[in-house]
DNA sequence: CGATAGCTTGAGAGTACTCAAAGTGGGTGG
DNA sequence: CCACCCACTTTGAGTACTCTCAAGCTATCG
């Protein structure tokens, strides 16, 4: 999941789970903290996230990180170039995956359904991917937060009284790495949302939006 | 094209124009200024640069623009999310194109090995813009303008003497919309770079590359 | 040859970064 | 069960990089 848009994808199409006549192969379950596979590893399986959030990472030489994804229920992870992984992926919750033969993506002959559906994963891919480089090139610390949790609070987030919460289960310097900033600047961004009064942070781990109309206002520069 | 990485790639593998087994549409041919396509039109084509450079871009509500990618021979624009396209296509030069309907992308039933190329170029394509992200959101001003540089000189650059020489078609705020910078941070990058002597200014759209090592040693931080 | 769009250079400002220190919370072992 | 420890987060102060605004420069086109 690049989260990067404002509204609009309230219902997310990708969350369902794939249609698939292949006798379906058990889901595999991960540990918080393990990983499922590593940059440079051979694809043999992608798989779509059914419970829990997986991070998908990429370095540079001198130990620069960007976090290229969060994997949420209903996205589809390890879609291969040149037959190779080229993100680490590891869990942050405990996830459970459905997995599918990467064979199922590169030919139509054993489950046609099934690799339509996999084809359109990677075409919305594509397209999630270029509302993120607008969030990387374009966008300053407070919009990148505040576009960052609209789309969590659209995809995952639950009514709370009149407030909608969010579970975010990645550290403030995953936060950072997806968006391009340091962990300072994502802490101070979150301290000034609070000031705010648009959001409260319930816990590290959990805020809650108390202006959601603010907050999707800051996502493309409002000035509040 | 995401151009990002620093070598490696010297023989691109999606130069070689696609093997197709349907009878040819004919070429398409583009003059500078003119657009293949816009954000919103609905996809009926895919195509392959064969010669030229496109540029695709989006905008943000106030105007902000960012560069999603250029066009370069053997590469494939016009990916379609639900069946859209999600960028403004431009041509920067001449251009000409192989045309492809969409339904070679989505169904093989046509022509297989038309179908298994463009769906490996869509994956590609999800490789390439994971490496883009590094570098916007990671990389600083003068590491993106030399990343910039080595790219498009592994894929198109040509042999002028001892140097290697690349055209630059698009403007500097083309690059800047690209690289996440502004015009004047690019030109003065330039500029840096020449009185280094790492690179030399033919005119604005020809720059040749004197010193090869010290730009790639500052594709990834190098204090050159 | 003048107009204009694009590029370069300069000065100053602002945002995000770096380095540093204090605060918080969860987990482990005594 | 509590205390300590460690990792993570927050806050602070100062810096640096890139941006903004402005002016000059350069090429191209009519």
């Amino acid at each position: 999941m690049y989260v990067t848009l404002p509204s609009e994808f309230t219902t997310e199409p990708s969350v369902a789970p794939l249609d698939c006549a292949t006798p379906k192969t058990t889901q595999t379950h991960l540990k918080p903290g393990t990983y499922l596979y590593f940059e440079g590893d051979e694809v043999e399986w992608l798989y779509q996230v059914t419970h829990g959030v997986l991070r998908l990472t990429r370095l540079l030489a001198d130990g620069r990180r960007q976090v290229i994804a969060f994997g949420y229920p209903g996205d589809i992870v390890g879609f291969p170039a040149k037959d190779l992984h080229h993100t680490d992926c590891e869990a942050l919750t405990d996830v459970r995956l459905q997995p599918f033969r990467r064979a199922h993506l590169e030919s139509g002959d054993g489950d046609p359904a099934l690799h339509c559906a996999l084809l359109q994963a990677a075409l919305r891919e594509i397209s999630a991917m270029q509302d993120h480089f607008m969030m990387l090139g374009r966008k300053s610390a407070t919009e990148k937060l505040a576009s960052f949790l609209c789309v969590l609070s659209d995809r995952v987030g639950d009514d709370h009284g009149a407030f909608r919460q969010i579970s975010l289960p990645m550290s403030r310097s995953d936060i950072a790495d997806f968006l391009g900033l340091t962990t300072e600047t994502v802490s101070r961004t979150f301290t000034q949302l609070r000031k705010s009064q648009i959001i409260a942070i319930d816990n590290i781990h959990t805020i809650i939006i108390q202006r959601p109309k603010a907050l999707l206002g800051l996502t493309e520069g409002a000035r509040d």
